[in-house]
DNA sequence: TGTACATCAGTGAACGCGCGTTCACTGATGTAC
DNA sequence: TGTACATCAGTGAACGCGCGTTCACTGATGTAC
């Protein structure tokens, strides 16, 4: 039961017995990336009230004392962690055109894997409640995806300024409450399914004609 | 401090001192109905793990204990505080037509009201993660606000059957999309306001043009 | 209608439990010489 | 490079607290006669 991200791979200074109290600079930088990322999963899964410092820090292979050496408090840990799996959602979009965009995010997979998902689809709701550090940080996410998307947005017929962001501004809205309201479904029911196809279909009709079927 | 709401009205059959006991079947219900429209009110404002059921019988007026003589635990209360509050939204979208609920729906008064306002935009997160009982619930308050909607629906240029529907399932998403990105936002952000402004004028221009201004 | 008694809505103390946070301790790492 | 010592990431017991739930009790309501 040692913790196996104290070692740097396979363990072999002493893996069992020899508990490690001590750690390398780069190796607690390392862990605290960890616990950020653990962190970061479980919220989405299981939303902010849903996840404890004990449970965070077990999942992450270490005993709870230590979360308070890396973190103020675990109201810091919610924006931390908000803003870093922000900001790995931003980096996913922009690989992608807004179809693609529309596609992957508008998505059963997407849907049933919360914790590998969009973290303003799994969080907004309990952001809402939070202190303004949290909300500042789902605001900068959110400005972010829209700058990138509307980067993106094919100006084909709507050559008017400000179009572009407009359009992105509404389909990031059609995107997350899709997903939140399929996820609010039972999992076996069809309306579930339902919402997400038609919604997936609908954005991508509402696209300039010319842009639907890009590169 | 006394109970309010056991005594019928105006309270003088004893109002201080004199500690009610045990009171009529009809005031017994509507304590219970008082408490259950207590407790959606307070879900909305601050999710399912928000509400303690101390804080919420004594929102209502009661002590904590008299709680389970009403409810067979606080996971019960939720999905019928939830159905409460959804077929309430329901009877007041049945009052309207399309662009009268995106107006209304979609608002900075519905955002900035959530003990008030829809149960779906307020709890569609937290109930993603409970029992079938309660996302059932949801499933159900979707399915039957998208049926009234439906029969509102402008079919003006799109006779095409099944078509409402569809535009109900995405205008619903939208709205919802809209209000809970828009609550994620810090209180005094542009981008809270600018989300509702333009997801509302998207959807209003997205209607069939000949209902656009209707009745 | 009047009397005797059972019912049960509401009270408030108490329960075990898990939460976020603190703290004394450990011992390898990092540093000063 | 080698030695001596301070640092500090991680441990695990302990803290006070609030949670959901239980329970013995109260006394007006509801009912049987």
């Amino acid at each position: 039961m040692g913790n196996i991200y104290v070692s740097s791979d396979s363990g072999f200074p002493g893996k069992h017995e020899v508990s490690q109290v001590r750690v390398t600079k780069a190796q607690a930088q390392a862990n605290r990336e960890h616990i950020v990322d653990t962190a970061s999963q479980l919220f989405r899964e299981r939303g902010f009230d849903g996840v404890g410092v004990a449970d965070l820090m077990a999942a992450a292979g270490f005993t709870h004392g230590g979360f308070y050496k890396h973190f103020g408090s675990k109201a810091g840990l919610m924006a931390e962690a908000s803003a870093c799996s922000l900001a790995k959602s931003l980096t996913a979009a922009q690989a992608l055109d807004v179809p693609g965009f529309i596609n992957v995010y508008v998505n059963r997979e997407h849907r049933d894997g919360r914790g590998s998902g969009c973290t303003m689809a799994a969080l907004c709701g309990d952001a809402a409640r939070q202190a303004d550090d949290v909300k500042a940080t789902f605001a900068e996410g959110i400005e972010h995806i829209l700058q990138t998307l509307e980067a993106k947005y094919p100006t084909g017929t709507d050559p008017e300024p400000c179009e572009g962001r407009k359009k992105m501004i509404d389909l990031l809205s059609r995107a997350v409450g899709a997903i939140i309201l399929s996820r609010a479904c039972p999992d076996d029911s069809a309306l579930a399914d339902e919402i997400l196809e038609v919604c997936r279909a609908e954005m991508i009709a509402s696209l300039p004609a010319d842009d639907v079927e890009p590169v």
